[in-house]
DNA sequence: CCTTGACTCTCCCCCGGGGGGAGCCTTTAA
DNA sequence: TTAAAGGCTCCCCCCGGGGGAGAGTCAAGG
């Protein structure tokens, strides 16, 4: 017979374990002193101690643990009970895969962010753009509305999206309160959703300026790249478009001031 | 403004978390009446009480929401708290793949051993054995104490693990004290570990037969298959095997009755 | 103006799986 | 015999809220 002490240390489970499993009614030891209430383990405490610090390891609850021991001799009951709990366990798998997924796109999106901060020039470039698989929605009204066609974009194909979403404008002008513009975001794959269309952008070769700062601070960068188009004698082709490098995120709102959007007008080329 | 009911079904947070949140100073109601107590929630409460459900939705803790909350604008350190939550979160899953695997296994071997229950014929049959990779540990002592060998390889190995553990047995007759014999379990890839002897075991012809029953009823299986080896004048090759097929599992001792046990005696083909 | 029903308030107890500690009693070795 | 070590019970704590009691408040209808 051991003392709760030293059981503690033959089976790694403290004292105050010990007396918890005792009052759950799991591991009651084989002895308790009526005068003193002291407890005393024997050997087979230790064979079913072993057993229920497995099936804690397994992350079983007690109270599982407990109704476990009960039928400790119908094999097939046990075997429903672990196969359903490790279905439970890979539920809870798959739903931290997708938390750490979607945390990732957040960081890395962040980190990008931060470098093409660092690495701006804040000049007119002229460069190629690819072409792209888009998910997109066309909508006219105010610039900020593209606002809803990202988030239901994001809501119906998160898990597709590749890149930074961008709005094309098909308007030449300013027109602040009835656009036509199309909210689109790059996707891996083709996905046919309802309201959603599914299209390859084609590519070609366009004049670039990052604008950092507040979207209502757009117009100071389109003053110059349009300047800039003029000098050079390039006709530039519609839609344009403005790519959200960095905006209020998914999850905050961060500062305008550090807000990064590219604007790139595609130009003809000869 | 509104009302705690109202800001609760815009935000869908029970009105219980509203309060709950309020007191842990996460979302602090915009106004609170003095004399009534009543809460009123504003609209940058509700941007406030959106980042916080996808927060929680990633599974932080709401004090480490409520630091995140705090440094607001210093971009870099929300980054850190993010990569180092995803980190706690792959090493969680980790975790839980250990396990699910783990009671894959468990649940496997069960099923394995109740379907070989259900198909056996329990007769003296002649079959052929492949060659098999094993990690083994050969000792000296009694019948009983290669359940120390299983536990050694079982410790170190326990991720190769291929098939049922066995014995080789390299006397030709009963030591119930100082048996020569091996304890193997196949493994899937080489792998060198101190104290451990890893090799392919040959295979050839045998002749097998189960055993169902607790171990000290070996002897009569051990009669039957021995005298039907005399009767067909098979001459028997050493080492011989008992593959434990189901006995006292990693988990549960279950029930000896049950225990099913192969006895392979290999015989020289000629 | 009063009533009624729907809201809201605070306060207390509950879950799991124990941990920390106070205050008191028992065992064990010197 | 005495002192130290170990054991006992009882109470409070963690997290992220949920349930409910009892009392106060708000808005609409008669």
């Amino acid at each position: 017979m051991f003392s709760i002490g030293e059981f503690s240390r033959i089976t790694g489970l403290t004292v105050k374990t010990l007396r918890f499993y005792h009052e759950k009614g799991l591991l009651v030891p084989a002895l308790i002193d009526k005068s003193s209430g002291y407890r005393y383990y024997d050997r087979a405490n230790i064979e079913k101690a072993r057993l229920i610090v497995s099936l804690r390891d397994m992350e079983l609850s007690i109270s599982d643990i407990g109704e476990l021991l009960d039928r400790y001799d119908d094999q097939a009951q046990i075997l429903d009970f672990l196969q359903s709990h490790k279905q439970q366990l890979e539920e809870r798998i798959r739903s931290l895969t997708n938390i750490t997924e979607s945390l990732d796109y957040i960081i890395k999106s962040e980190q990008e962010a931060a470098m093409t901060l660092q690495q701006a020039s804040f000049v007119v470039e002229e460069k190629d753009l690819q072409p792209l698989l888009i998910a997109s929605v066309r909508m006219k009204g105010k610039y900020s509305d593209c606002g809803k066609g990202f988030s239901l974009i994001g809501k119906k194909l998160g898990r597709y999206i590749y890149g930074k979403p961008f709005c094309l404008y098909y308007d030449g002008d300013y027109r602040p309160d009835d656009a036509d513009l199309e909210a689109c975001i790059p996707i891996k794959r083709e996905k046919q959703i309802e309201g959603i269309s599914v299209r390859t952008l084609p590519g070609g070769s366009c004049l670039s300026l990052l604008h950092k700062g507040p979207y209502d601070e757009l117009g100071r960068s389109y003053e110059i790249i349009l300047g800039h188009a003029k000098d050079k004698g390039y006709e530039i082709v519609l839609p344009t478009r403005e790519v959200y490098i960095k905006g209020p995120g998914m999850l905050f709102k961060g500062n305008p001031k550090n807000y990064l959007t590219e604007i790139q007008l595609p130009i003809q080329t000869v």
